[in-house]
DNA sequence: AGAAAAAAAGAGTCTTTTATCTTTATTTAA
DNA sequence: TTAAATAAAGATAAAAGACTCTTTTTTTCT
């Protein structure tokens, strides 16, 4: 659904979020290794983010990557727009150049409310719901419970 | 979520199915042409599926791909599994090594319900039932309706 | 001012997916 | 038994996605 790409932008985000206690600002390799991601690839994601203000940056020694007054608001879906654009909510199933209500594929009815669903759940959804979900200890950024239990 | 090259493969099969009354075999030509598939992409698709069972296919002049006794009762889940497998059911949505309700992502609760729902409608689904839909006009194999009219 | 830290930018690589082209094998029919 | 039709197979290529490495720019601190 989303790419690879996308969820990496939504960790990133929200580990930012979750850490801004400790400090505020936090450099590209800590997040990268905290979050098991390639470095270099994650800062040109978190770059993009900047440059829709979802996040801000700081360049310079005790600069970094941090969350600004907008960043908690900001819905799901507006992550997946700057990654992936909206484009992938509106492929056809089946692969047909596009997707259409009134020629609809075989499979249109089957999947058009669920990909509805998908994308409201991203509209609705914001990063701080991620974030409170994570601090009541009912979902974890990272697979190996070591982050987890270190907050 | 299914790769386009499955989409594919399902629109060949159905396209087989519907047009086994004007003639058993079609060469891979005629499909390609009708469904605007890359021809000998589509090819090797098939072949795939020959080699599963899940179609027919005779060499030489008037040969062709045909409908066998078992292919309007294949659930399209065969066929997505044939093609993409079924590892496209078991991938976290936000891109971490695996999916697992023990350890979530924040957005499995959100999206694991639908993913599942979309796994049953495949296991539920049978060519047959794709066919009937384009038999009676609700649904199209192609975007032009030129294919739909023909029929 | 100069050194160091860090993001930003750019170029390049690897991998996977998607697609094309070419050759081979099989079958039919004249 | 030869020619033609056609699927099968194989090799290659193009495009996109994912990732790496190197250099530049900005900022801070001494
Ligand atoms: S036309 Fe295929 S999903 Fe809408
Ligand atoms: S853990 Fe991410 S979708 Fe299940």
């Amino acid at each position: 659904m989303i790419s690879k790409t996308c969820g990496y932008a939504i960790r990133g985000i929200v580990f930012l979020s979750l850490e801004q206690n400790k400090s505020t600002k936090h450099g590209i390799l800590e997040i990268a290794e905290d979050l098991q991601i390639p470095q270099h690839f994650l800062g040109k994601i978190l770059q993009d983010l900047v440059r829709r203000g979802i996040i801000s940056s700081i360049k310079g020694p005790h600069g970094g990557f941090f969350v600004n007054a907008k960043t908690k608001d900001t819905p799901l879906i507006e992550v997946v727009e700057a990654i992936d654009g909206l484009g992938i909510f509106k492929k056809c199933f089946l692969g047909r150049e596009e997707c259409s209500s009134i020629n609809p594929c075989p499979l249109h009815d089957e999947f058009d409310g669920c990909r509805s669903a998908i994308f409201k759940t991203f509209e609705n959804l914001k990063i701080a719901d991620l974030v409170t979900k994570i601090e009541n200890g009912d979902s974890y950024l990272s697979l190996s419970n070591d982050f987890a239990t270190e907050i």
